[in-house]
RNA sequence: GCGCCCAUAGCUCAGCUGGAUAGAGCAACGGUUUUCUAAACCGUAGGUCUUAGGUUCGAAUCCUAAUGGGCGUACCA
């Protein structure tokens, strides 16, 4: 039981024996103490006022006295302004660093007997990924690791939108421009390869819709008529017929992008247990049709499609189904839902996906509800807003996008100037400074793009690097990097203290303070879904370190007893560092 | 039109279920290295928390409206 539980119900305790009334538990409000007052837990006394019938400073001081009787962790108090200050014990926090933040299981809560899918990345495989997607993956990532740590079975599923007309686009503009063109023959990657397929069939689509303008059409006759269009259109009916000669083009370029999206998620460092592909999947869904039919929660009209009406919860009627049946977007999704659900029975699932489908999921978990899927209310759409440039949105069509592989590349390249300029190799192996590169390099990009609120937009300047100092992924690396050196110096393996008398200076019990917060951030990080809190905290706690670290000595503190124990707490504080830093994706190195 | 999201220092962001004088980083200015890594530390300056009402002992936080920005409202995915 944390320090805070203890204090809330000896508070109510306290309440009933004084004031004779029984209060509830979660009407006590506590906060941490400010750091200009004495204390760590503060009470706030105001709600107290009512059943005491004396002012709050009263109250304060008559609660704190019970407390400091009956509650051996409290070692003093001080009310001000009607908030009750109470100092702990400092055996209690020399107890909390080396018994609960010292143990092997701090950060991870045992199981708690629940799976949960966690669905992301999910990309079209006619282009490489860009900015909004490294955004996606990290998150995903991320939510994955937090939940683990938190006690759940986690399952990372990736769906790959690898049908429709975008992908017919490349697959047309490489059949009439790309003179055999392989990945192998141009030294290019699979997915960009392909995406600049992509980008040849707008430009070609652009061209026919002008010159047919031209003759006299109107915009909206030019797109449909466009011969590229058409014949883009045609493949995809070919491939739905299983054209033998479609599906070899097909296999074959998503082949080239699968390699190449490999070598992004391998750089980034992300993985999936399950992969789900819309070519398997996109004739799904008509059951779950039937079944809302038969049910009455759909309806048909005249024409033969098959629709929703949501109007009653406050959304429009919604078609699930063309009139020559066909799916649309939800069908599929509605099918799939289903599918993932019989595959792993999970409790819960989590989509990642960018907030401009908020209304979709809106809508597709509303549908699961009134089907009454008893799944359904396990369903969570962890919308995240867009990453925008300054000159506004990313469109790969139009080539305006911040490459995943580029920006990765010079983040690395950044970090290498950056560590050369500071001269700080001196010893390394090529192969050692390579991986010191590439943690810094990727620490500095995912701790930018973590350490912000998934739904907050993001603005991201590429001609303003990113930092590498302040609130920062190297900042907290060097921080674990500088706790390392100072052990290697101590030769330090495993913890030394056994118990520590010594009066705890105001750094050392903020520090510990500040540890032991870690598994409530770690719940609150799930419960939000939200890599931010962890990023926040984990700033935070490296800062702390920071400050201690330049104000007082650990290997030269005199009484041996003193180094012992300051030993301990860096050592704390750097598994911390790591274990946090590990739920974000990023490594921590030894030295930098 | 309707719906959803966002608005805090010059810039990028924290601020947990309402609680004390609203906090960081960057940028600016000044300081710290014979002492465990200066990618660090300390200090100065910078705010009508978009605006107006309301609820409350107490509001950046909750409610209502307005303003500004983003997204959606497709038989695209």
């Amino acid at each position: 039981m944390t320090i805070e539980n203890t204090i809330v119900q000896h508070i109510q305790k306290a309440v009933l024996s004084l004031y004779a009334t029984d209060i509830q538990l979660d009407s006590i409000v506590i906060q941490e103490t400010r750091k200009e007052f004495e204390g760590q837990v503060t009470a706030v006394t105001f709600p107290f006022t009512r059943f005491s019938k004396k002012t709050p400073e009263q109250t304060g001081a008559e609660i704190g006295e019970y407390l400091k009787e009956n509650l051996k962790e409290v070692a003093d108090f001080n009310v001000i302004k009607g908030f009750l200050n109470l100092s702990i014990a400092d055996s209690y926090w020399v107890d909390e660093l080396l018994t609960s933040v010292h143990g092997q299981s701090f950060g991870q809560f045992p199981s708690n007997g629940q799976k949960v899918m966690v669905e992301y990345s999910s990309p079209n495989t006619n282009k490489p990924l860009h900015l909004g997607h490294v955004r996606n993956n990290l998150l995903g990532f991320s939510v994955a690791e937090i939940l683990s740590a938190n006690g759940y079975e986690v399952i990372k599923a990736n769906l790959v939108n690898d049908r429709g007309i975008h992908i017919c686009k490349s697959m047309l503009a490489w059949k009439l421009f790309g003179n055999g063109e392989t990945p192998e023959s141009s030294g290019l990657k699979g997915d960009h390869l392909v995406g600049k397929y992509y980008v040849i069939f707008d430009k070609e689509y652009k061209k026919q819709i002008e010159t047919l303008i031209s003759e006299g059409q109107t915009e909206d006759e030019a797109k449909k008529n466009a011969p590229v269009i058409k014949e883009a259109q045609e493949m995809l009916l070919k491939w739905e017929s299983a054209d033998q000669e479609v599906i070899d083009l097909w296999k074959m370029m998503n082949s080239w992008v699968y390699a190449g999206f490999d070598v992004t998620y391998k750089k980034l460092g992300v993985d999936f247990k399950k992969y789900y592909y819309e070519s398997d999947t996109y004739l799904l869904g008509k059951d779950t049709i039937q079944e809302g039919l038969d049910k009455g929660v759909f309806f048909k009209k005249d024409d033969g499609s098959v629709w929703i009406d949501l109007t009653d919860d406050g959304l429009d009627q919604k078609l699930v189904l063309r009139a020559d049946g066909t799916s649309v977007y939800i069908t599929q999704d509605l099918g799939t839902a289903q599918l993932k659900y019989d595959d792993f029975k999970m409790d819960k699932s989590i989509y990642v996906v960018g907030n401009e489908q908020d209304y979709h999921f809106k809508v597709l978990f509303l549908i699961l509800q009134k089907l009454g899927k008893s799944w359904a209310n396990g369903l969570f759409h962890l919308s995240y807003g867009m990453v925008d440039l300054p000159s506004g949105k990313m469109k790969s069509r139009e080539g305006t996008v911040v490459d995943a592989d580029e920006l990765m590349d010079d983040m690395i390249q950044t970090a290498q100037e950056r560590t050369e300029e500071l001269g700080k190799v001196d010893g390394f192996t090529e192969e050692e400074k390579k991986d010191l590169y590439n943690m810094i390099g990727l620490g500095a990009l995912k701790f930018f793009l973590l350490k912000v609120e998934p739904k907050k937009r993001l603005l991201f300047d590429p001609n303003e690097s990113i930092d590498f100092q302040g609130h920062t992924g190297p900042f907290i690396q060097y921080t674990h990097a500088r706790i390392c050196s100072v052990l290697a110096k101590a030769d330090y393996k495993n913890k030394i203290s056994d118990n520590y008398s010594n009066v705890l200076t105001i750094l050392e019990k903020d520090l510990i303070v500040n540890l032991a917060k870690y598994p409530d951030v770690i719940s609150s990080a799930a419960r939000e879904y939200s890599p931010a809190h962890i990023a926040n905290y984990v700033f935070e706690l490296a800062k702390l370190f920071n400050k201690f670290y330049h104000e007082e000595s650990i290997l030269k503190a005199e009484d041996p007893q003193v180094r012992n124990f300051r030993l301990d707490l860096a050592a704390a504080t750097a598994k911390t560092i790591n274990k946090a830093m590990k739920l974000l994706g990023i490594s921590v190195p030894s030295r930098m």
